[in-house]
Parts: C-alpha cells; structure tokens; sequence
DNA sequence: GTGGTCTAGACCACA
DNA sequence: GTGGTCTAGACCACA
C-alpha cells in the first residue's frame, strides 16, 4: 500500500492516511479483505508516531472503512467497495485548484496544460 | 478583495487568508499601493475572529508583503508585484490532485475532463 | 457535571466518561447546548490526562452528541435529547448482575433486597 | 461449567473467566476436587485463543482457586470453598447499576421492576 | 507478532 | 481562555 504522507503539509498527518485509503479503496486498489499493513510498520516507514497511525486507523474503523481482527492486522471491510462516482471526491481539489488559478490569473489553457504535464510527470 | 474563506476546511484560516492576498498579488489583482480592507471589516464580513485576521495580516507584513501605515488601512507593499513564474505557486495543488487522481484510479483523460468542466463552471 | 471516574476499573478511562456523559444526555440532566466542562478542568478535577479526556469529547462528537465551537467550550447537540427509550441503557448492566447472581447463587429475593438497599444508600 | 464470555464487551476476556470462577465457587457450583475443562477445551467452545484461557487459568492458580495436576485436568482446590459473604461480590455491579440508574433519571422502583424482571426472564 | 490505553509534555489555531 | 496534533515511552490484551 503507498501512502504518501507529508509531514510538513498543513493537513493532519492522521487526516492524510484517512483520506489516502479511503481513495484507495474508492479506487479498487485496496479491496474488501485485504489487510492494512500494522500500525507499526506505516509509522516506522513513514517515520511518524505509531499513536498518529492509530489513531488514523481507529478513525476508519470507526467509519466502517476497515475493521479489526483481534491480535492480527485490520483490513478493508466487506461493505467498503470500489466507488463508481469517485470522481466526487476529486470535487474539493479541484475547487481549490481553480480557486487558485483564477487569483494567480493563470488562463484556462495554462492550467490545463499544467495539469496535464502533472499527470504525464507522475506517471508512476 | 475577494477571499473564499473555509472554516470547514482543514487549512488555518489565517493561512487561507495569507495565501490567497499572496496570490492576489502574484496574478496582479491586488497592486502596489492598494488597501486592503480593515481587519474588522474582514472578520465581520467571514464571521471569524478578528485576531486570527490580525494574525494573518502581521504575517503578511513580516514577510514584505503589506505594510502598515499609521491610522490608514494597510497597503500592498511597493516591492509586491505581479510574479512570471506564477504558475509555481500551484505545484503544491497540481501534486496532490494527481496523487488523489492516482490513487481513485482515475484515468487522465477524465482528469482533464473535470478539471476543465471546472473552470468553466467557476468562470466568475 | 458529576462525573464519577474509576482508575481502577477496567473500563477505558475514554469510555467511562462517553457512558455517562451520553446517560445525563438520555436522562435529561444535560440538555441541548449546555457546555461541558473543559478539556482541562475534567482531567485536573479526576487527576486524568487531558488527551484521555480529549478523546472522549472527540468520540462524542463523531456520535454527534456534542458539538465543537471553534476556541469555545464543547457543547450538547441540539439533536442529543432526552431518551423515552433510557430503561434499555441499564440492560448490558442488569444483564451482568443477574448473570453473577446466578453464579453465586444468590436467589432473587436477595438480589432485589441488595439493590434496593444500594438504591437508597447512594441516595444522593 | 456454563462460562459466559463475551468478547464485544470491554472486560478483558481472561479476567472475565477468572470472575466467572471466582463466582461459581462462591456460590458452591464448582466444588473442591471438581475437574475444570481443559483449555483446549474452553477455547474451542468460546472461539478464543488457548493462550487466553491458559492465562486466566495460571492466574487463577496463582490465587489457590484451582490446582495443577500432572497430566489430569486441573481442579478446584480444597481451601476455595463456598463463600458466606458472597453478596459482597456483587456490589461493585450494584454500584455501576446505581449510578447508571440516577444518571439516567430513573427511578427507584422502575429499577427493582426491570432487576426482577430480568431475573425472571434469566430463569436458567 | 497485532492493536489499545494512558501519561507527560511541547506546540498550534482560534475566541 | 478553548480544543487539536504530535511525540516518546510505558504497559496491557490477544493471536
């Protein structure tokens, strides 16, 4: 699983986990079984504090997005399945992406094109 | 002067504020010389504290952005102009629309789809 | 708010102060925008850390019990009202304490004797 | 030996064994010289963990409720004999009970109505 | 090994 | 003043 947690970004280091499996379930890329990896192992990997992934974790349980399994790994819950309007939750980005543009005054080819630049530079 | 204040968003709202006057400036809509509206006149206007806009503004004041003048309302600094390399300032944006793009498996057409639908929509 | 705190129990600190926070809801004793006594003042009053008690309010609030006002103290939803419903609240525990009666063997006159004695003792 | 364990509530379930033993020898239902299943034994007809069981067992031996027997099952010690003062065990329910009862504005004799209640839908 | 609870203490955002 | 986030570290329950 590839969170990408950015510790010097504004958002909460919790709230990035969240919102990070919650598209990636949305997207099908973590299905209904699947296990996370231990709370342990995401804040030895992504050098944060062990109660910051947990406290993610509880959150999604809490959300009926994973679900514990006593003394074994949580995983993704039966009824957290791929999301056919995903494309919603893009909404806020994109708002705020165009909230941006329109006060750097960036025309709508620019952005556009930046965007597009984005998505061919990440390709992963 | 027109800022799109959040409080339900995860950013500070002295953040928000900062942020946006910075890219007012940057795209050329708020000029050297310009006032900015008063304090109070802003916490009134987004129901916030007037503190946390002071925040905001000594902020922008330290950082050469707006500067202070004696019983008048402050005013976009003369060294705070309009930016070429703008579209910079929505890397940040640009990153973590793609990241979420990616991870709610979205491909890169409908990507573009909607952040052009966007634009047309917020057209001001 | 008389909230009664046992560090020796083995119920979770977070989840004594839930229970009985959500039972003064259910029976009226706290009513619809009441605040709750600070974060601060309910971890002093019951020598607790204020991150258990932290906890507590936030899991409140994701049940909707309790609302946040921004640098302001938590209180009662509006929504959170009396319960007609409350007898059912007493069922897990009335469920225990029979269950225990029965494997001491204590028969029923006893058992009603001791509750009823315990009912006049903490009187209040 | 008819244990009740209930793994969604918050006691921990190798206390809950321990508690339920402790009352079944108080209440004269396990004898001295009486043989307890084997951990196996509990564990399968419970869905737990052997260990879990083993734990509570050792902790009930480190008591000198039951003992160890090479090879045979364990059994009820001599000294754990039925307990004369046994209400006493039941107090720190009668306690919780109370305080849920006057916290949810219940009153007296609706309390004794739902105890009697209870102890006649229990029956066994 | 897994997750959960709690503490002590630093620092932030907001009113 | 209010609540929120994060860390470091101890210790518990369960598989």
């Amino acid at each position: 699983m590839l969170l990408d947690i950015n510790t010097s970004s504004g958002t909460p280091l919790y709230r990035q986990i969240v919102d990070q499996v919650r598209r990636l379930v949305s997207g099908g890329q973590l299905q209904p079984g699947d296990e996370l990896p231990s709370v342990r192992e995401v804040a030895r990997r992504h050098a944060i504090n062990p109660m910051t992934v947990s406290k993610a974790y509880s959150l999604m349980e809490a959300e009926g997005l994973v679900e514990r399994q006593r003394g074994k790994p949580m995983r993704i819950c039966a009824g957290a399945v791929r999301d056919d309007n995903r494309i919603e939750q893009l909404d806020e980005l994109l708002e705020r992406l165009v909230l941006a543009a329109r006060q750097l005054d960036i025309d709508d080819a620019t952005v556009l094109e930046a965007v597009s630049r984005k998505l061919k530079g990440l390709k992963p």
